[in-house]
RNA sequence: GACUUGUUAGCUCAGCUGGUAGAGCACAUCCCUUUUAAGGAUGGGGUCCUGGGUUCGAACCCCAGACAAGUCACCA
């Protein structure tokens, strides 16, 4: 179905049909070779001025200023923005003014990818400048882009803002506003140096399957789905932790993942369907190793992006540096509320937690009371790195139970600006063990829980052959690229996030009721408009809306017209 | 899922008590040899998110819905 265009499509289109006319190619097949960017320019013509007097460059244009036969464009190539000089008589050293007067005057718009080859130079204002001496016209764009201005102050005049926009039209976005092409550039370079530190200490990336028969490794409600050859169920994994421990069990010492993982859950500035984690097993160590690893590995990410270990994120600087503050669970609860809850029965704490007026009901076992205590009294305090250790074991199935403290897994998360950052224990390698906390999962999905575990029997069966004692580690790479990049949604972090199908656009023409209205008016030829609508309704039931917007319609498409006639009433008139 | 707010030109936004739909940028036409968000002049451009209702009359009031954002709940 063709969409309507609006003025300024139709003109791009005529510009495409007059280009095609005077023999160009708007969308030539040739490669075109640059040989330097922007930045590149900016950054070294001033001391080395002879290496730009024969440059090609390619890019968007953003914006042009022409001055009878002079005249000032920028374009904007991957590395940033650039203003090019252009004159009448140099890119059009012959007769035929062509190329400047109407290619470049104009057909050429906004948005349009050109090659210019040419020289550098600085113009009397002070600004590096390409001066043109050949351009190309590399593809026509069809649709005008949002023109963001930005003054000597700083301050963004007409910016493209509209978060809506925004997120259903990336590449829009990415065109036009440079700090949001910055936050990717940023979260590509929290993975590089995730990756660097990860491979630097020896451990392999692996890949493991994303369709699972059995979902795994999380507390988490799946996505469903379905093969057509083997006629059977697959989820898409929530997390790939029973997978990564498989591999532990074969014998690697450490085996990590960045997994896009899949949650059917609820949306939110902190929350995606899919996001991406990466996971971390290594082989004889456990949960304070790994701490020390997150601390130095996160310490260098910081420093690798940004320089230093200071990140400001909203109205807080993040200090990343070693070592981060740790508590334990209860101790960071005695340390925000005053109470000792570690030696209180599950009474004593459903009290408590009553008392904090917390919202609690008589499902909770200890462990979930533990959670939400923690989860209301301390994590949104927590801006500094801090890690939380020795978690309740009900919370944490495949986590291994505490050498020491009874009741207690050997786990720990990292909290930062609030928010949970990665996730980490020494794993549960005890077969048995793990088959018995697997069917008190179980036990709590008959009860109705949607997140609880299934039983993986193939998992069971892995471990039975023996996986030597692990330190496992989850960390979300959405929430830390948020925070490592200043940004207050993980939509910001991500190119494409999740968004419900825009609606389709409806082809306007005249309903049943449009038309008999016109038959009606037609049938007066000419009426005073109250004596139409009247004399119409006694003959159809419409309300007075109804008839208001046929007859706007039918204006609006020639059929009728309204007047007023000497008595100054207004009049109603078909058109033949 | 609940609550709050929003949706008007390609973009950013005004729009009074309900009375002919506005501005800036962009676009078009004309003039102009180094401009800096903006050179000058003139002009065109609208499904006021959708559907219903109230009213002589709705961008505006009422009801229902769509989409989005924010807060909360759940979750990473």
């Amino acid at each position: 179905m063709q969409r309507e265009l609006s003025e300024q499509e139709i003109v791009r289109r005529d510009a495409l049909k007059r280009i095609k006319e005077l023999g160009i190619d708007p969308y030539p097949a040739d490669l075109f070779p640059v040989n330097v960017s922007a930045k590149e320019i900016h950054d070294n013509y001033e001391r080395d001025k002879l290496s730009y007097k024969n440059i090609c460059i390619a890019g968007r244009l953003m914006s042009t200023r022409v001055m009878g036969k002079a005249s000032f464009s920028e374009i904007q190539d991957s590395s940033g923005r650039i203003q090019v000089y252009v004159n009448r008589d140099e890119i059009c050293p012959g007769e035929d003014k062509t190329l400047y007067n109407e290619v470049y005057k104009k057909l050429l718009d906004i948005g349009d990818i050109i090659g210019i080859k040419g020289y550098v130079f600085t113009t009397q204002v002070g600004e590096i400048t390409i001066h043109a001496t050949e351009l190309v016209l590399l593809t026509k764009s069809l649709r005008p882009i949002p023109i963001v201005k930005t003054d000597k102050e700083g301050n963004i005049h007409d910016g493209f803002n509209d978060p809506e926009t925004r997120y259903r039209q990336r590449y829009v976005d990415l065109i036009v506003n440079p700090h949001v092409k910055d936050a990717f550039v940023k979260r590509t370079q929290l993975t590089n140096s995730m990756r660097n530190y990860l491979n630097n200490k020896g451990y392999m990336e692996v890949e493991t399957p994303i369709l699972q028969p059995l979902y795994g490794g999380a507390a988490a409600r799946p996505f469903k789905t379905h093969h057509n050859t083997l006629d059977m169920q697959l989820y898409l994994r929530i997390a790939n932790e029973l997978y990564l421990k498989r591999l532990i069990v074969g014998g690697f010492d450490g085996v990590y993942e960045f997994a896009k993982d899949f949650r059917n859950e609820g949306m939110s500035r902190f929350h995606n369907p899919e996001f991406t984690q990466m996971e971390l097993y290594v082989a004889y160590k456990d949960y304070e190793w790994m701490m020390d690893l997150v601390e130095e590995m996160v310490e260098k990410i910081a420093m690798d992006i940004h320089g230093k270990t200071e990140v400001q994120v909203g109205n807080n600087v993040i200090n990343f540096q070693r070592p981060w503050k740790r508590f334990t669970m209860y101790g960071a609860i005695e340390h925000f509320t005053g109470i000792d809850v570690s030696k209180m029965t599950e009474e004593e704490m459903f009290n408590t937690a009553k008392k904090l007026g917390i919202e609690v009901d008589e499902t909770m076992g200890r462990g979930k009371l533990i959670d939400e205590i923690f989860g209301e009294m301390c994590e949104g305090k927590l801006i500094q790195p801090t890690f939380i250790t020795d978690y309740p074991v009900e919370m944490s199935p495949l986590a291994k139970k505490h050498r020491s403290k009874e009741g207690l897994v050997e786990r720990f998360e990292a909290i930062c600006n609030g928010k949970e950052i990665c996730n980490a224990f020494s794993e549960l390698n005890d077969p048995i063990d793990q088959r018995a906390r697997f069917e008190e999962q179980l036990e709590l999905g008959k009860r109705g829980d949607e997140e609880a575990m299934v039983l993986d029997e193939d998992f069971l069966r892995a471990i039975e052959y023996g996986m030597p004692p692990t330190a496992g580690l989850g960390i979300g790479i959405d929430r830390l690229s948020m925070i490592m990049t200043n940004s207050n949604s993980i939509q910001d972090v991500l190119f494409f996030p999740q968004m419900r199908p825009q609606k389709k656009v409806r082809v306007v023409e005249l309903d049943d009721e449009e038309k008999s209205v016109l038959a009606y008016i037609k049938s007066k030829e000419k009426a005073e408009i109250g004596a139409a609508k009247s004399g119409y309704q006694e003959s159809h039931e419409i309300s007075n809306k109804k008839w208001d917007k046929a007859i706007k319609k039918l204006r609006e498409e020639k059929l009728i017209a309204f007047s007023k006639n000497e008595q100054g009433e207004a009049i109603i008139e078909f058109i033949q």
